[in-house]
DNA sequence: AAAAGCTCCAACCGCGTGTTT
DNA sequence: AAAACACGCGGTTGGAGCTTT
């Protein structure tokens, strides 16, 4: 027979999740690393299925994650990666180590959709390619299929050359991810786990410290305006004060955070990356940012190059796939 | 000032694939 | 081998916030 069910789905929570949850998510990732997500809705008491833990975790807390505006490289990238890929956003995003599936879905469909018809307009009307990085669109639709086997193929091949020589891969993936930091790259895995979680809990921290010290909402990017108003809820439960005025018990809440995550400042909220002040506990989360990066997902670093480099040489590019399958994009 | 329309994103839904029993 | 389920993915949606009228 069968697994036994994951959840029952009577008397399971929807809707956006409250600081409350996260915090009992989180705690209990830390505890027990992610995956097996089964588990997690009885054993935190959390009245979520396994999925919306899962989903919540791996698009909201898990570490390594980067919100607010996508960077002109990171936009140009997704542009070349969804030509290539197709809708394959979870494929795409492994290229974004520091953006979720979700992201991009939503950058793409709400953001980059509109640029291009916008470009694809104007480019009808003066049959003028101005600006190459969008010319990908007017290409001949090739069938989806055999792209996708030529870039699996490619990435194969890279992934081995990448594979071959693993110290230039840790610097130049994290290089590239962290190009303000590449000084401070010590090159091994455990570096770049430590990154990527002390990123998270960054993000995490930044997110309640905006709620705590800036309870005008200060960015539809941090959280749904419910789930704040839910946080500013769970800080005054028992207090009388309006949410604004929660500063002392927001605090607390805030301090038992900060603990949780083994912070000593909160002050590098502008800075993407930090790599200091890691409790050791914090290794389980470690282990599960992003998996591909500096792992799985090797040809970070050479695709991004070959995109850069496409970028100042854009008349065609040549997939390799082969002698005799050389295809010019 | 307020109503209407628009934008954006977190979360949900359904499906395909892989895994376990 | 087959059933039953978990997991992961892409598409879609609900609703809060923003902008325009």
């Amino acid at each position: 027979m069968g697994r036994p069910p994951c959840c029952d789905k009577e008397g399971v929570k929807k809707g956006p999740w409250t600081p409350e949850e996260d915090i009992i998510l989180v705690t209990y990732i830390q505890e027990h690393g992610p995956g097996n997500w089964r588990a997690v809705p009885t054993k935190t008491g959390l009245s979520r299925c396994s999925k919306s833990c899962r989903l919540r975790w791996t698009n909201y807390l898990r570490p390594g994650i980067k919100r607010g505006d996508f960077t002109e490289q990171e936009e140009k990238m997704i542009i070349h990666l969804q030509d290539l890929l197709g809708n394959r956003w979870a494929a795409i995003a492994s290229y974004l180590p520091q953006r979720t599936d979700n992201d991009i879905k939503n950058y793409w469909n709400t953001h980059l959709k509109k640029k291009l018809k916008k470009l694809e307009i104007g480019n009808n009307s003066e049959n003028n390619f101005g600006d190459e990085e969008f010319s990908a669109t007017q290409r001949i639709p090739r069938g989806q299929w055999e792209r996708r086997l030529q870039t699996d193929i490619q990435m194969a091949k890279k992934a081995l050359t990448e594979a071959l020589s693993p110290q230039k891969i840790a610097s130049a993936t994290f290089s590239a991810s962290n190009p303000s930091n590449s000084n401070s790259v010590s090159s091994t895995k455990e570096t770049a786990r430590s990154f990527c979680y002390a990123s998270s809990a960054d993000n995490i921290a930044r997110l309640l410290k905006g709620w705590m010290k800036n309870p005008i909402k200060s960015s539809r990017s941090s959280t749904s305006a419910l789930t704040q108003n839910s946080f500013n809820n769970f800080v005054s439960v028992g207090n009388n004060d309006t949410a604004s005025s929660s500063g002392t018990k927001g605090e607390v809440l805030y301090d038992t955070f900060e603990s949780l995550f083994g912070f000593e400042s909160l002050d590098s909220s502008n800075s993407e990356f930090s790599h200091q002040s890691l409790s050791p506990d914090a290794t389980v989360l470690q282990d599960e940012s992003k998996p591909e990066v500096g792992s799985e997902i090797m040809p970070f670093s050479l695709l991004e190059k070959w995109l850069l480099d496409e970028a100042s040489c854009p008349e065609k590019v040549v997939l390799d796939c082969g002698d005799d399958h050389a295809q010019v994009f």
